[in-house]
DNA sequence: CCATTAAGAGTGT
DNA sequence: ACACTCTTAATGG
């Protein structure tokens, strides 16, 4: 994959001042664009083309780096029980991936796909350690992703654990629509039915079965592969009678 | 451009 | 969970 390195044509302006003129200001790296140990950063900073479908993290694979998403959309996933996979999480752009190898472990807990053409910025392992003991805001943003991230998978055991099938669904439509971007009323990330039972922690005729009903109900608008959220609001009611309503 | 095939969606048991 | 049908997308001549 790193063969994508050497097409460098469409962002040679990029490649002077890679962070600085970046218009993600999600990122971390180019918050804290003014110290001047981030330059070292910026000019080891490799970015990575990753076609759609490409596996760009195994799990299990030894930790090398981190990558930051610049443009495109992801799932992260785990292997579970029965060899099932298991999707932890989506990804847009300006957010961090494989961070958990990064801290203490020798290798990715979670394997990363791109779900269309991505751009990704990557930091090897070894430099991003040494910036971050010298650069305090960074590391305070770090901790603070870290944070926010911990919280994340916290609410997230209680989704799987205690919510009905109904509501997992329902909370993993809205966790895609609040997420990703919509054009016409419809999400812009496409998704089989099997991914959204991977994330929701069903299987794929649960999901479909549910789809429909929920369009019967006039809560979802499907098109095929196209999916709709008519009334946010409403279908957020249809969880949070029983349960706590989080914006994660 | 059309035809064949593969992949995914949907439904009943 | 499995088997089956139907629809849609991909491939190739």
């Amino acid at each position: 994959m790193l063969s994508h390195l050497k097409h460098k044509t469409e962002h040679i302006k990029a490649i002077d001042s890679p962070c600085a003129i970046c218009t993600n200001h999600n990122c971390l790296i180019r918050k804290n664009v003014h110290f001047p140990e981030i330059s070292k950063l910026m000019e080891a900073r490799k970015e990575i083309k990753c076609k759609k479908g490409q596996q760009f993290i195994m799990e299990g694979a030894s930790v090398t780096g981190l990558f930051f998403l610049l443009e495109g959309k992801v799932k992260v996933i785990r292997t579970g029980l029965n060899g099932k996979e298991q999707i932890v999480r989506f990804a847009t752009k300006g957010e961090i991936i494989g961070h958990r190898g990064f801290s203490t472990e020798e290798t990715y807990p979670i394997s990363a796909i791109a779900l269309v053409d991505c751009t990704l910025c990557y930091f090897s392992k070894e430099l991003l350690q040494t910036i971050l003991k010298k650069c305090p805001t960074l590391t305070y943003d770090f901790m603070l992703f870290y944070a926010n991230e911990l919280n994340r998978s916290e609410v997230r055991v209680k989704t799987l654990s205690q919510m009905t099938v109904r509501e997992r669904v329902i909370d993993t439509l809205l966790y895609i629509n609040r997420k990703f971007e919509q054009t016409k009323g419809f999400s812009t990330l496409l998704l089989s039915r099997r991914e959204y039972a991977d994330y929701a922690g069903t299987t794929e005729e649960q999901v479909i079965r549910m789809f429909s009903s929920l369009k019967k109900d006039g809560l979802l608008v499907v098109k095929g592969k196209r999916i709709g959220i008519p009334n946010v609001e409403l279908l957020k009611k249809e969880i949070s009678e029983h349960n706590f309503y989080f914006d994660n």
